[in-house]
DNA sequence: GTCTATACCTCGATAGAC
DNA sequence: GTCTATCGAGGTATAGAC
């Protein structure tokens, strides 16, 4: 609401940015390439942000927003595996939904470290969450591994360029799959083999 | 061999920044930070090491010689189920070996970028074999989600600082677990839930 | 309220003296 | 083998034009 001038500005830049990181990484994209980009100067992007850390997290908001409210979602269910199985699907489709953020984050912690340090506290809590939701109360050690490496498996392909030319469907559905086979979740689909 | 003076300075020069690409990342870490907690000048780094680059390649070069060695054993096996438990066990060895080195590569892409441009053509051609190795031939979109979410979140899981307080054996025999189940490998140890 | 001009400090890097 | 001096670029900061 109120979408004036200085909105629309403060957008352009985002979108700006969130594209130049990608293919620069953060760290490697100056403040000059964004004002260049949109044709201002340097001082123009320091009026809207104050650092170039308020950049990035203003980048990564919608992705951290999504995920704060997973994470709700998921702790307000009774039985623990509803609770798993709301994460796992919610984490799959989150990390579909922003694949291009996703993909920054897995291979950028000049994302993490600038997110680190704001935020509610920082990201640190999320995966805190994330793990104790998916590794249950007073886990194992197999099953602190276990959540660990699902969650960032699943984020690192569903981020991965190798994987990037698969349909957002196709890539969601095996994402899925795997996540289930790991967490000894029923599939709902056929077992296709996986190593033919 | 040959231990003079100079390999000194070159390796405590090699020890300290990888203490401080850890506490502060590669690209957190400045030549001038080196050569202050070494007591010596930015010039005098710079005669040790041509660019920053070099340093960063210098400090991983050790796993990447070890990622190299396992990739060309596993690719001499001739069944396809040796190069895959001898791929899956080798690169679990590595990860436990190089836990330090490998918390830095799964957390900050100023290795991954800085290694991309020299060596032999780059890293990406290692994840390719890897990727290769365990997706198997003509594979299908579930292979190549399956073993990239084996490969990353072995790695991501062996460098997280949530389970560094984990004793190097028992993470390696849960690591092996897990890539076992997602490969579709048989287990050599007791089928422990890992949904308690 | 939005932007330009300009200056400051640190960083990676080079040249050359000792 | 190590130092001083210096450079261009990057992030930050302020003063002031419109």
């Amino acid at each position: 609401m109120t979408a004036g001038p200085a909105e629309d500005t403060r957008t352009r830049l985002l979108q700006t940015a969130l594209r130049l990181f990608t293919e620069h990484g953060v760290e490697g994209t100056s403040l000059q390439m964004i004002a260049d980009a949109l044709g201002v100067t340097k001082a123009a992007v320091y009026y809207h942000f104050k650092t170039k850390a308020e950049i990035t997290e203003a980048v990564a908001e919608p992705g951290v927003r999504d995920l704060d409210e997973l994470v709700l979602r998921a702790a307000a269910q009774k039985r623990r595996g509803t609770q798993v199985d709301l994460l796992l699907e919610g984490f799959v489709d989150l990390v579909i939904r922003h694949r291009a953020l996703v993909a920054l984050f897995s291979s950028d912690p000049g994302l993490v470290r600038a997110i680190e340090k704001s935020a509610h506290g920082g990201m640190e809590g999320f995966g805190q969450a994330l793990l104790g939701i998916l590794s249950g109360p007073d886990p194992t050690p197999a099953a602190r591994v276990n959540a660990m490496v699902t969650l960032t498996g699943i984020a690192m392909a569903g981020g991965s360029p190798d994987l990037a030319r698969l349909g957002d469907e196709e890539l969601r559905t095996e994402l899925l799959d795997v996540g289930r086979r790991l967490l000894g979740r029923p599939r709902r689909r056929g077992l296709a083999s996986v190593t033919p």
